[in-house]
DNA sequence: GAAATATACAACCAAATGGTTGTATATTCA
DNA sequence: TGAATATACAACCATTTGGTTGTATATTTC
């Protein structure tokens, strides 16, 4: 489906919606980090750190390699610019690879959400 | 970081996180709408797309005024920003990282005795 | 004034979320 | 080899979320 941009939204917004998983993204961005290494610090489970991280990287906004028995966090920064981008698309403002994702946009936001998405390129049906 | 900092961006990013409210958020930034002509767009109750609407508003990323017995929401590009912000932060930090490892390359070669620091303001390579 | 319209909000419900503990499976180390 | 470590994942639980219907209250409009 079309579709798939908007769950792409959806993720990539939800992943950072969360204070934990924020940081988390700042630990992973200054540098490579086993899950091990982020749960030590946080005031709770492994579990739910590790679940954190999964989110994260269903997201794509990291990425994981292993190295022996430990898994390497490691931020991805084209998840971020994605992100900027569609904030840049929600205010009306095409440029770069914006245009692109017009297009699925523009098709998908009328499938997900019935009667024509909001997009700004005018397509006055009103 | 401030908790209400914090608070700040789990609501922003939280709003973003739903197709609807991306959808309306389309919307009001392209101009002012009603809430009913709002909710006349979407396959759901009036109270739904109202809510959504309130889910935006109490993260700053519309305004409500009110005309008569209606309600006219249109967006605030100041909210939006935040939230590039945020993600500009995380490009910031993954930046740093980037310049601290080529401090080592060159290290290496130079056999210098000072260690990098840990903020580098290095040449982006896009 | 009565009826229609626009909003607000409470109460309710199913599903998703963020946490927990427990178990299984590799991998490293003594 | 056996113990410790690192990860993965299932099952469970309380809270939040996204939807519903119903009711109340202004504001237009007829």
């Amino acid at each position: 489906m079309l579709q798939a941009s908007e769950d792409r939204a959806d993720a990539l917004f939800h992943a950072l919606a969360d204070r934990t998983r924020r940081d988390i993204l700042r630990r992973v961005f200054a540098g490579e980090h086993s899950v091990s290494t982020l749960a030590g610090a946080y005031d709770m489970s492994f579990a739910a750190v590790q679940k954190h991280v999964a989110v994260l990287e269903r997201a794509g906004l990291l990425n994981k390699r292993r190295r022996g028995r430990e898994a390497l966090a490691s931020g991805d920064v084209e998840a971020v610019r994605s992100a900027s981008e569609l904030l840049l698309e929600l205010e009306g403002i095409w440029r770069g690879r914006i245009g692109r994702i017009e297009a699925l946009l523009d098709q998908s936001s009328a499938d997900d959400t019935r009667r024509g998405g909001a997009t700004h390129t005018e397509k006055s049906k009103d």
